[in-house]
DNA sequence: TATTGTTATACTCTATAACTATA
DNA sequence: TATAGTTATAGAGTATAACAATA
């Protein structure tokens, strides 16, 4: 029935601080570039991978790395591109691809929004760390991120029953 | 005009590498949380935490360190509510307070879901990491979570203009 | 007047499924 | 048939503002 035994209390205390700490990172971070320069950290995150590429990627290109749905990267690129922070046009290699191209006004945008993005993760999260917690923390979580991008996606979660009809959604019956 | 230049590459490392491994395990944590018990990390951690008090707590001590606004409690309240997990009632101290009690289905669902999300932390999280390591990232992220708490809200974040009335959400004119 | 909580509303994000077109 | 991308749609989450009631 493998390890479904309660994790040591340090663990748990760890696992805890990680996900309340990057919370409020998040947070923060949505927060500053909302006001900066009005995007989100996902539309900060497609822009600089494309600043950091050759300024132009397909769709797959970059997706990848970035979680959700190929529906939801089309929906921001579509948002993206209508403020003119990149471009859309067919790929010459492939005519099934989509080349995603930064504009200047995107790498401007970006340019704007990196002092603020960085005072806040300095602020937040480096502020009260020594070098050598830097290093440990990047270390670890260096590893820790390659190890999960290698596991199998969630397939292998299991899967339950609920105990009946009840949802904790917002749908729901409401007969009344 | 304080320090707004780059941050060192291992500082940068660090930071992403952080921000997408935490990314990938709340993404994991949810898609479990959802499969054994129907519910999200916020309504887990709101059933958690009841259940770890005295099974009774007011909507603002519920709220207190959760992020969001009241509104967005009173909204993930109701959903518990009408799930049968927890019970909202008037409080005998405080006329204006509203006492929210967990109900035994809630502390049912929180042990249904609890195996299958400690299994997930384990084997995304802590399995690639050494006791050392644990111990590191524990201390690590409880000094930076007590350091963010403690700073000020939001109304430190520089402001700054836009450069046009470009906008990168839904809304927007899109005059054709 | 300040605090507790709710309501109404608006918007953003994400995901699933169906569909088109090219390899 | 498999891959790249879009569209339509539906649902969840969150926040702001206005409001009611009590301290």
């Amino acid at each position: 029935m493998a390890k479904t035994d309660a994790l040591a209390p340090e663990q748990l205390g760890t696992y805890f601080a990680l996900m309340e700490a990057v919370s409020l990172l998040q947070h923060a971070v949505e927060q500053q570039l909302r006001a900066d320069g009005d995007i989100s950290y996902v539309q900060f995150q497609l822009l600089a991978r494309l600043a950091d590429s050759d300024g132009r990627l397909t769709m797959t290109e970059l997706a990848d790395g970035v979680v959700y749905s190929r529906s939801g990267l089309t929906h921001q690129a579509a948002l993206l591109e209508k403020a003119g922070l990149i471009t859309r046009g067919p790929s010459p290699d492939d005519q099934r691809a989509t080349l995603v191209t930064i504009t200047d006004a995107g790498l401007t945008r970006v340019s704007t929004v990196l002092p603020g993005h960085i005072q806040v993760a300095r602020r937040l999260l480096f502020d009260p760390l020594s070098d050598q917690d830097l290093h440990a923390l990047g270390d670890i979580m260096t590893r820790v991120r390659d190890h999960m991008r290698a596991q199998p996606p969630r397939s292998a979660a299991p899967r339950k029953r609920h105990t009946g009809p009840r949802t904790v959604r917002g749908a729901e019956a409401s007969t009344d």
